[in-house]
DNA sequence: ACTGTCATGAAAAGAAATTTTCAGCCTGCG
DNA sequence: CGCAGGCTGAAAATTTCTTTTCATGACAGT
């Protein structure tokens, strides 16, 4: 009945000022490692803990469990929500460990960065972006800034093979009134602009939304002014152990959206693939040649 | 002693066709939600499985393990990592679930994705490149392909603010020589080239290691030809739940390696950005002025 | 100093879990 | 058809784990 739906470190915690010395030594050593150190028999906890295996039994009960075999099996289920779920809890491993390679510390940021940003992110603005990008009818615009510029890149390079009607506008603000002046109303603009916000973006978005195009965002957490013109804005944890911003997670949702779009309209995008991958060959045969 | 280095997964698979139909049953029930299901008794996992007790002890003992106890203990021993690196092992995604979202999916193959990349990564070669890259006195150029141009274009963006002595080749080969013919012994070449490997990119590779230039690779799990010709190798596994490869692991050691050139280098580029932000100041008082 | 209360662990009792034994059963082969 | 060999699980035997009981000792209040 206890500890339901509340994790056992959590009922642990609540139950803290009110154990014996015993019983707090045996609770800060299941915590250490957490919830790791709980998988093994009452023997061995308690003897990890320095504690007799009677203590143990008296805490779980105080805890509200009905008896240890009880209290493991809770301890069980949370290992399996952590583990089975990608995105689970792993605050834990956040500050430990701080002598580690970059690689690991940089893994570890980006392992957060995208559990942060997946459960912020609703799937239904993902599925409506994705069904946008789809329809073939809206002219595609991309455009990002000094650093997004690549990401914008990216993801055009792969929707220009995935349908027609695909846009990428340069990182130079100069040219991009000419691609306003074509936008119809239903274009689509995606626009990159995280912190260090370009001014020219919210010009370019105003200017956009006046031709009558939808747009899309993708900025930190903090948000590109951009963001208050646009239909949809992904908001991406992009915070790194560096002196620099991650673009890893958006990278991520960049091709998950081009992953939905293409599988949305595989039927089409199959034939201009062949039409495509034929093309490749000739250039190549040109170059030979030649 | 078995099973040391291999997890207990590897080891099931292993003798899998050495098992008989029981044990056979009992092992697609353990892998099914592995290793969760084996954290509890062997009577849990004998009824779990639909076997009885005896043959869960007769297959872990033919496994190698010396009975129920040591089998669980390694099976705890895999979960503590599991749990306690964030890179952890999500082998498991692939088939299971098919009724998730495209953005869960496609976590759970990026995590994996990660877990091997930085398994097979070894940080020797990490901090070799770092190094070389961090060595002003080498010219530094970049080069991707259709795809992973992109990605060269980011790692560029950044090097040239870290550092000077850094070019861009554009991704139409036709320009490649004149680059060439300026690098001198050693400066450093940078190639992205991943699946449906580029032919030029042999040549390229070819020809800048005649002008004694260094190259490093980044490349996916089987290996582009121009990685024999490379200093240094990245082989990022690259497979997602999708008709496209995925990059998002190749940036993220574009990225770790960006901060650990930066942080080697700090004092000498904290001044450069210094002046660069100057320089960005300028360019905006120019436009509001004209 | 005495007494009651409480925490604690040793040890016993009780309850599981694990391993072993063994008989039934199927399968393949002569 | 009969038999050998191996797979399988019921049940017994063994080991280990879990819980309870109880003696000891520490400590606070009288």
């Amino acid at each position: 009945m206890t500890a339901a739906s509340k994790t056992v470190s959590d009922v642990i915690h609540s139950h803290f000022g009110k154990l014996t010395r015993a019983e707090k030594q045996l609770a800060e050593s299941l915590l250490d490692n957490y919830p790791v150190s709980g998988l093994g028999s009452i023997t061995t906890i308690a003897e990890n803990a320095g504690v007799s295996t009677p203590t143990v039994v008296r805490m779980v009960q105080k805890l509200g469990f009905k008896g240890y075999p009880d209290f493991q099996s809770h301890l069980h289920q949370e290992v399996e929500a952590t583990i089975s779920n990608p995105i689970a809890k792993h605050d834990r491993w956040a500050s430990n460990a701080p002598g580690t390679h970059i690689l690991n510390r940089f893994a570890d940021a980006i392992m957060g960065n995208l559990r942060q940003t997946l459960s912020a992110l609703d799937t239904a603005t993902f599925d409506s972006v994705a069904s946008l990008l789809s329809d073939r009818k809206r002219g595609l615009y991309f455009v990002g800034g000094r650093i997004t510029g690549a990401l914008a890149e990216y993801f055009f390079t792969h929707m220009q093979v995935i349908r027609p009607n695909t846009a990428l506008l340069s990182s130079n603000s100069s040219s991009w009134p000419q691609y306003v002046l074509n936008m119809n109303p239903g274009d689509l603009l995606v626009i990159f602009d995280i912190r260090r916000y370009e001014q020219e973006m919210v010009s370019l978005a105003t200017a956009a939304r006046k031709r009558g195009a939808e747009i899309v965002v993708f900025t930190d957490q903090w948000g590109s002014p951009a963001a208050k013109l646009a239909r949809h804005t992904f908001r991406v944890q992009i915070e790194a152990p560096s002196a620099w911003d991650s673009s890893v997670v958006t990278l991520f949702i960049v091709e998950a959206l081009i992953e939905a779009v293409q599988s949305s309209t595989w039927d089409e995008t199959k034939e201009r693939m062949k039409t495509l991958e034929g093309l490749f060959e000739q250039t190549r045969l040109f170059r030979k040649l030649s």
